[in-house]
DNA sequence: AACGCGCCCAACCGCACATAC
DNA sequence: TGTATGTGCGGTTGGGCGCGT
């Protein structure tokens, strides 16, 4: 099934921004065939405009539509896409749909110019909405934006504690930390994706806080690739869910139902504010007394967050909870 | 005031799928 | 069943704009 010539290749169809005049005529043209609009391509013809019918629907659907929501993005419909990009992937048309009044490009790209970046800096990987390893965060790789790689000096040191479950010796995971967190202290470029990662490492400095917690912020260093908390009951595009996403797809039932995103996917659950805390930690470590070690001066972290609005701050610290 | 730079978003491109014949 | 046509969709582009120097 061969790709069809577009009328968008013929000579003298324009292009290009829109005129007051050609909206103006695309608008009255929709409005006298009630609302119904046909043949995309025969339309700029029958509606006088040297434009091509593709051009047409989405100048339309993009932008003069009706029913289309104008204006800034709430922080309950950042919330939604996300969710729902941890769910569909890039299915900005499905997305759309559960936005009232928002387009598929509208919804696109508020995601590549704002969110993206929003979780980039806090150390998820927006493509997966896993957190980024602590190599992709140093190594300047695809993923890693300049904001999200800490001097080379901390390169080391950054290895050295994601492998900690790999050490013997519970006071040699400390020193280890402290190392690490001194040099975050006199680097003032260390930036908040890196401080995502590290986070967990704060709660160590709360005096109530006890032997069990300490294991559990351990392990999340250990294994920095864990999904944060605002995804934990939300079915990933990416991981193991993979196969009931291709179900869905296949599934003729559920692609013709009339909301087959939301019976496959369970969509509708993605939006209650509170989500199961529940994480498997996978290392066992060794049980001893830390009364007679140093006590530590850590810094603190959290109030480095305290630029973030309510939203991404909430997100953040649910991120670290155990 | 002039210039350069980076960001944002409307619009375009081209592939894939659906439908008509 | 095969082909032509129409539409939907995700990725990409580039012009306009604001901001810093």
């Amino acid at each position: 099934m061969g790709r069809s010539p577009c009328c968008c290749h013929d000579a003298g169809v324009k292009k290009g921004p829109w005129t007051e005049e050609e909206d103006r005529a695309l608008v009255e043209h929709i409005k006298k065939q009630g609302g119904h609009v046909g043949s995309w391509r025969s339309l700029p013809r029958a509606a006088g405009l040297n434009r091509c019918g593709k051009s047409c629907r989405l100048r339309w659907t993009n932008y003069l539509r009706p029913d289309i929501k104008r204006g800034n993005f709430s922080d309950d419909e950042e919330r939604l896409i996300i969710r729902l990009h941890a769910a569909l992937g890039n299915k900005w048309s499905t997305i759309a749909t559960h936005l009232d009044g928002r387009t598929d490009n509208e919804i696109k790209n508020y995601w590549n110019t704002h969110i993206k970046k929003k979780l980039l800096r806090m150390g998820i990987d927006p493509a997966t909405h896993q957190r980024l390893p602590p190599d992709l965060l140093v190594d300047g790789g695809a993923l890693a934006s300049p904001l999200l790689s800490p001097p080379g000096a901390l390169q080391p040191l950054l290895s050295a504690v994601a492998s900690l479950g790999s050490l013997d010796t519970t006071l040699r995971q400390f020193q280890l930390l402290q190392h690490l967190l001194n040099a975050i202290n006199s680097n003032s470029d260390v930036t908040a994706g890196l401080m995502a990662n590290l986070a967990a490492t704060n709660a160590m400095a709360n005096p109530t806080s006890n032997f069990a917690n300490f294991q559990e912020q351990m392990n999340m260093l250990a294994h920095a690739n864990y999904q944060p908390d605002y995804l934990r009951d939300v079915p990933s595009f990416a991981g193991q869910d993979m196969a009931q996403e291709q179900n869905c797809n296949t599934d003729p039932v559920l692609r013709s139902s009339a909301e087959p995103i939301d019976q496959c996917c369970n969509v509708a659950a993605l939006v209650p504010e509170t989500y199961p805390q529940e994480v498997p930690f996978a290392v066992d470590w060794p049980v001893q007394d830390f009364a007679d070690l140093e006590p530590l001066e850590l810094p603190n972290l959290c109030s480095m967050e305290s630029d973030l609005d309510p939203f991404w701050k909430d997100i953040l610290e649910s991120s670290f909870r155990p």
